[in-house]
DNA sequence: GGTGTGATTGCATCAGGTGCAATAAGAACG
DNA sequence: CGTTCTTATTGCACCTGATGCAATCACACC
């Protein structure tokens, strides 16, 4: 990431990256499957927080806040660095392909999330359509927390949920 | 496409698809920037007929229903073709980078559906979320009618929005 | 000290993608 | 009809990402 942010991501080759880490091209590709990938080993150890998350959830909550909640848990570990969030984030803003790899990322974890809801017994499209509101809830909050984070993550979460149901609510 | 469908989307070389279309590779890379730029040549068009439906509709309209209604002005012309549609999809599946491609196409046209809304009298923030909602209606419908295309896309619509109502509704 | 296992590497090879200069193909014009 | 101007096509050299395979290195374990 260093790398990247200071020379930009096209400028930076893969045999830079392996050169760095005292490796050679040959073995990068025997840890990540391609170049991008190495953006997103956090992403994927937060997909795994969130999963578990949620499957520790109230079963009481309803399936949106169910979701979120376990965005909000899973995240808080990051909370503490809204500054590293800032960089990844505009990292991937200014690489066309980094920005469709963590589109990928992010479809597929809601996909898991509704598998999840799926299983507190929420049907398969309202898990579908929820989860996917949780994604949208989720990263409007963290954009606003990125540019904001004197409130913190966890109540950025929470009002973009507030915002999500006040524009929505006039709508359904 | 008929190349992708017969041999599988990797198989098919630039240099295959050029030979086919009786030009180089040179000159492919001339008409489209990358190889699975071949495959949105149609999205393209369809989100600019989606743009225009949504600068056309009623002022009236609800947001969500203003979306929802222009996606369903600018179905239209593909509701006669449902296999089409469901060859292209399965392509689609088939391959991760056109996935990716696929989520940015959408995620793109989210974006500017946004900024129409916006324009129409919602916040930022109402209209942002309301596209996405949009978004995810429309996608589902598709892919319910491409399943069982004998009541039409545009029935497909009116369904899935309903649920998404109902869906959100609970939670909203 | 020997052995087995996994990580690392070198090498050959391919496909996607780009810059640049040359050239072919026409359309427009006198 | 001939010229000119524009645009599409091409050839070529070159780079990067990515993969398969075989060799080898490092090292924990017995």
């Amino acid at each position: 990431m260093a790398l990247f942010i200071e020379h930009g991501y096209d400028a930076v080759t893969v045999a830079d990256i392996a050169k760095q880490a005292g490796l050679t091209k040959r073995s990068f590709f025997n840890h990540f499957a391609d170049k991008r990938e190495v953006m997103f080993a956090a992403a994927d150890a937060f997909e795994a927080r969130v999963l578990d998350a949620l499957g520790r959830a109230d079963p009481e909550l309803e399936p949106l806040d169910a979701a979120v909640w376990a965005y909000s848990k899973a995240a808080e570990p990051l909370g503490d660095y809204p500054d590293l969030a800032r960089a990844r984030g505009a990292l991937i803003e200014s690489s066309a392909e980094l920005q469709e790899r963590n589109l990928m990322k992010m479809a597929s974890m809601t996909a898991k999330v509704a598998e999840l809801l799926g299983a507190r017994g929420a049907s398969p499209r309202e898990a579908a359509f929820v989860s996917q509101a949780a994604t949208t809830i989720f990263t409007t909050a963290v954009d606003d927390w990125v540019q904001q984070p004197e409130h913190g993550l966890d109540a950025a979460i929470r009002n973009a949920l507030s915002e999500f149901r006040s524009a929505l609510g006039a709508a359904v």
